[in-house]
DNA sequence: TGTACATCAGTGAACGCGCGTTCACTGATGTAC
DNA sequence: TGTACATCAGTGAACGCGCGTTCACTGATGTAC
């Protein structure tokens, strides 16, 4: 088949548009059109929008998970202790990683990740925290020892700013880059800017009250 | 009269309900009848939604700007130097003194801004921007000053990650207060979120690649 | 002071529209005997 | 090998519904002479 099935087209388009414009905002009828595929056909595939919003997700964190849980295998089997830079470092990495280096679609999907947490899609909150719970808590659990000097209350905290700075920064990377002057060039490739957000994030983590 | 005035109430609706839904979400509909007024009354008063939405903002976003602008007038007639930590104490004061001490709402607030970002308001975004673009000019160039190690590249995209941090935390307080266990009490209570908020955003700023 | 008119906040009902979803249907492919 | 039936991806048209907006109208208050 020239074209990719429609499953695939439908979830390529809804990723898109969903990052674009939000979930509300995007119809069945403009995804299904940009997939050129039948209306009824989200509905036949997936059963309801939301359950193709769930799809959309899964998609892209099924091989998120599974780069993480198999990264912090590796490095736990390693036995030395992990700091909190070899944390950060290891988290962004299988981030990148996950969709073969397809950064664009990486800072895309950040967007979407905000979009969760701030419009209200309590089922996908329920939804997504059941299935990757147990992933983010393993995650959590080692950033205890690598900052020894920080509260539980501390590290609650200082991980949410951290999220925050991350999910907002990267979701906005298109509007952002282009408010920088063009004669910056180099200095604001994606690339850079986590390594700015990554530094950022540390000196940030490490603070305490 | 015994209620506030139609025009406030049409207000007070929309900011929690946007707040806690999202702009898409929230139906003319469901403002009205939350403030008790007939569902026409919006666009008598505000012309359409979009206006709505922007008046929403302008009446929260008014008073904050006069109070920073006066702070930001104090500061510099006091001809001292003004430290990176002293312009984010004056900032932080300024939004919350700006409303009356009204923390909650001032927090409630805050997803709203993260709202206007996320989800497609592009006629919010200009409005805003046009609109107190100059009091935020004025702040960014005061910053530079009291950053003397860092590039422009290194201040835009530092302040870009603070201003995320603060948006997304102080957007998701409720969720976020609600995940840590009872016990934990005093330790969350919000100028205590604020307090973690301004460290963690003063030593992530002062980073430089 | 009294009358005529203008202004304005607010109302109730209806408008057309785009939405997510449903349903009867088609046509291609696979399976049983 | 041939026929009958089942399965399944995909389709076109329609469904009812909630949406933002409009419009003719009411009733109270203010203004002019």
């Amino acid at each position: 088949m020239a074209q990719k099935d429609t499953v695939d087209r439908i979830l390529d388009a809804a990723e898109a548009l969903f990052a674009e414009r939000g979930f509300a905002e995007t119809s069945l009828r403009t995804i299904t059109s940009t997939a050129n595929v039948n209306l009824a056909a989200v509905n036949y595939h997936f059963g309801s929008k939301k359950a193709l919003i769930q799809a959309v997700f899964v998609r892209f964190l099924e091989p998120l998970a599974d780069s993480l849980t198999l990264r912090l295998d590796e490095a736990e089997a390693s036995a030395k202790e992990l700091s909190l830079d070899d944390l950060l470092v290891l988290l962004s990495k299988a981030i990148l990683s996950a969709h073969g280096d397809d950064v664009t679609r990486t800072a895309s999907f950040m967007r979407l990740l905000g979009l969760a947490y701030t419009q209200s899609q309590g089922h996908l909150r329920d939804y997504l925290s059941e299935r990757y719970g147990r992933v983010s808590t393993r995650y959590v659990d080692l950033l205890r020892p690598a900052c020894p000097a920080l509260t539980d209350t501390d590290l609650f905290w200082n991980t949410h700013f951290a999220l925050g700075a991350a999910v907002f920064s990267l979701s906005n990377y298109g509007a952002l880059e282009a408010m920088l002057s063009d004669d910056s060039g180099e200095e604001s490739k994606i690339q850079n800017v986590i390594r700015r957000l990554l530094a950022f994030i540390s000196a940030g983590v490490k603070v305490s009250l």
